[in-house]
DNA sequence: CACGGTTGTAACGACGGGTTACACGAAGAA
DNA sequence: TTCTTCGTGTAACCCGTCGTTACAACCGTG
């Protein structure tokens, strides 16, 4: 099984729908299994894992709730409703059963890929596994965020404070992108930026004292003028 | 990145809606531009940059699926699409091409408005659209969008300011084309021009001390005079 | 050629960002 | 507890960059 890329288990009846959903969904790196009713979908369940599943409330036999209440009876797989518009009520069981998050229709695939997203991104925050490898490396660099260790290409530790590494592993998670002084900061300190906050400014430049060769002249961490700053090497994720 | 009034790209053939829409918009603190066909919208995308399309899906010429189409293939520009009442299919094809949102016509301005806000303030969290190839060649120079660098033909590091980067990075996505000191405002600073502003100009000279062979005799970044400037050499874009 | 409008250029000031010093609070030691 | 050390944010200062302005040069038109 290939742990990294999320699969998903689609269940509607509507099968236009479901190849719409599967296709975009798959374009957009993520794994897709579809199925038309409770009994395909417990066929799917049984086949193989899976990291969330789209829920359609109105289904021929045994409806969206009943199974979602299965499901939750069973495991805490995140559940994403489909629900036809406006109907209140259906609004407020689907959440009153647990599920994480739901879409009225009609949806925007896009709509329902972003959603998706957010709803792993949540839950892997809530399980202790780490979803994504925590290795980076730059320029024989390598940055681990599950030990908090940064070490030189000569494999020598770099003590870092925590404030600094925080910073770093937000630089090294989006790289080659201009990050603005309010996201570096909820990135990594995850609060909002006040007038006049300079605080980001200060931690770049102590971070750039542990990582370039010339402080002064700045090349990984750069500053983009009324932008703010971008890491500029290539970096490498994996183990 | 500094806030700026989100831009819109209205695409009807009917000339009052257009003008209806526009004014709405206009009203409530967004910018709009107007065109009629894709050969207009097709100008329009060259001249400026915009936050989100709205797309009228049946169009003389062009339709509107084929022009989203063509959209989502270079980038990532939210859409939302018209419709006619009800037609299912259009509702399916408009939402399989990947447009974000859709209303059916008629619709009022106000839920226009509403919609248009909603799409953005989606956007907004999800990831910033990256340009389809970030690598510019013209007469052997090379410009790294991506990476913010400048290479002369040898292969040597020209440093820029950020805002010269920029300013030249709106010349080379648009080669060949006269640009309004309007226009190059926008593209590289995100602002509007004000009365008596000339910061262009002075922009101009700085980057062609860089990049002309003789900037007393500007040959690469062409005044036209009662226009603007226009880059006039052949630029590749390609890894 | 003279004239008016447009563009090039230099000078200067405002502003953004780098850097340092210092204050404050948390954590650990005595 | 009080003292010490360390980490982090804030304020102040300095420098480079960018926009503004003034004026010179240029172009087209009559």
């Amino acid at each position: 099984m290939n742990a990294r890329t999320p699969h998903i288990l689609i269940v509607d009846d509507d099968r236009e729908i479901r190849r719409l959903v599967a296709r975009f969904l798959t374009e957009n790196g993520l794994r897709v299994t579809a199925a038309a009713d409770g009994k395909e979908a417990d066929e799917a369940m049984a086949a193989g894992r899976f990291d969330l599943v789209v829920l359609d409330l109105m289904l021929p036999g045994e409806d969206g709730i009943s199974i979602a209440r299965r499901l939750r009876k069973s495991s805490d797989l995140p559940i994403l409703m489909l629900t036809a518009r406006g109907t209140e009520t259906d609004r407020i069981v689907g959440l009153e059963i647990g599920a994480d998050d739901y879409l009225t229709k009609p949806f925007s695939p896009r709509e329902l890929l972003a959603r998706i997203r957010a709803v792993l991104r949540r839950t892997a925050e809530r399980t202790p596994e780490v979803p994504k490898n925590p290795l980076f490396r730059f320029a024989g660099w390598i940055v681990d965020v599950q030990k908090r260790e940064l070490r030189r290409p000569d494999g020598a530790l770099i003590p870092t404070t925590d404030a600094e590494f925080d910073l770093l592993a937000a630089f090294v998670e989006r790289p080659q992108r201009v990050l603005s002084r309010e996201q570096l900061l909820d990135l990594a300190r995850g609060r909002q930026a006040q007038l006049f906050d300079r605080s980001i400014d200060v931690a770049v430049m102590r971070l750039r004292r542990k990582i370039e060769i010339d402080p002064a002249k700045p090349e990984i961490i750069r500053t983009v003028r009324n932008g703010g700053y971008m890491f500029s090497l290539d970096v490498e994720n994996g183990p």
